[in-house]
DNA sequence: AAAACGGGGGC
DNA sequence: GCCCCAGTTTT
């Protein structure tokens, strides 16, 4: 996989996702708020509880005021199912407050701003910047990291790298579009374990072929 | 029984 | 770098 052959994968698999279910970050309105707390949710979680979770809390809270007006024992017990929750409701009632008293109820648009919040990496920091915001940005998942790695375009072992080695290589115009794209690739296609290398539509331009055989195997 | 799940933080 | 987090689903 290099850059000649990766326009057309990314016309490829925008056609594909067609036929996928929208994942839940990527269903929830672009509203940075709404994204930040649905990031926070998903975290070390499947997308299909995120979204049942995130579905009933945004019911009733939709601003850092609103969720402050729970305690924090009253917030895990609403995002129980999604794990990690005692974590997860302490960093929310945290974010919420910062976002009060440092940024008017807001939240920050910079990737330095961002970080700073508590339970806040580099792959919620960049989905805000670049799903909530619209600015240029690339957000690197377990899915994005496996993928790009997998296709070869990009040889690195941790996330951060891979985000790194992508803003060298990668055409600015497929920033965005790359995490969209690929956590449906991944959860539909080109699954950790057992990829599904025959429904696969992008096979020519991967350096393992075939690697579902292999996987199936060795496991 | 284990591994995995759209990570992040503490050490 | 390594390890934990917590509950649920998948293998």
């Amino acid at each position: 996989m290099n850059n000649q052959n990766i326009a057309q994968t990314f016309a490829i698999l925008q056609e594909n996702k067609k036929q996928w279910q929208d994942s839940t970050l990527e269903s929830l309105e672009k509203n940075p708020f709404f994204i930040l707390v649905g990031c926070i949710l998903s975290l070390r979680t499947k997308d299909q509880m995120t979204r049942q979770v995130a579905e009933r809390l945004f019911k009733i809270i939709r601003s850092p005021q609103q969720l402050l007006s729970y305690s924090e024992d009253d917030i895990a017990q609403l995002i129980y199912p999604v794990g990690f929750y005692r974590r997860k409701a302490k960093n929310l009632i945290d974010i919420s407050k910062i976002l009060i008293i440092k940024y008017q109820s807001q939240v920050p648009s910079t990737l330095e701003e961002l970080l700073e919040l508590p339970g806040v990496g580099r792959k919620t920091a960049n989905l805000v910047l670049t799903v909530g915001f619209g600015k240029p940005g690339i957000c690197v998942d377990t899915h994005v990291h496996r993928i790009v790695n997998r296709w070869g375009y990009v040889k690195t072992k941790t996330p951060e790298q891979t985000e790194m080695a992508l803003r060298d290589k990668l055409p600015q115009e497929f920033w965005i579009p790359i995490n969209s794209l690929l956590v449906l690739f991944g959860q539909n296609i080109c699954l950790p374990r057992r990829p599904r290398c025959g429904n696969c539509s992008i096979e020519n331009f991967c350096d393992q072929v075939g690697i579902e055989k292999r996987e199936t195997q060795t496991k």
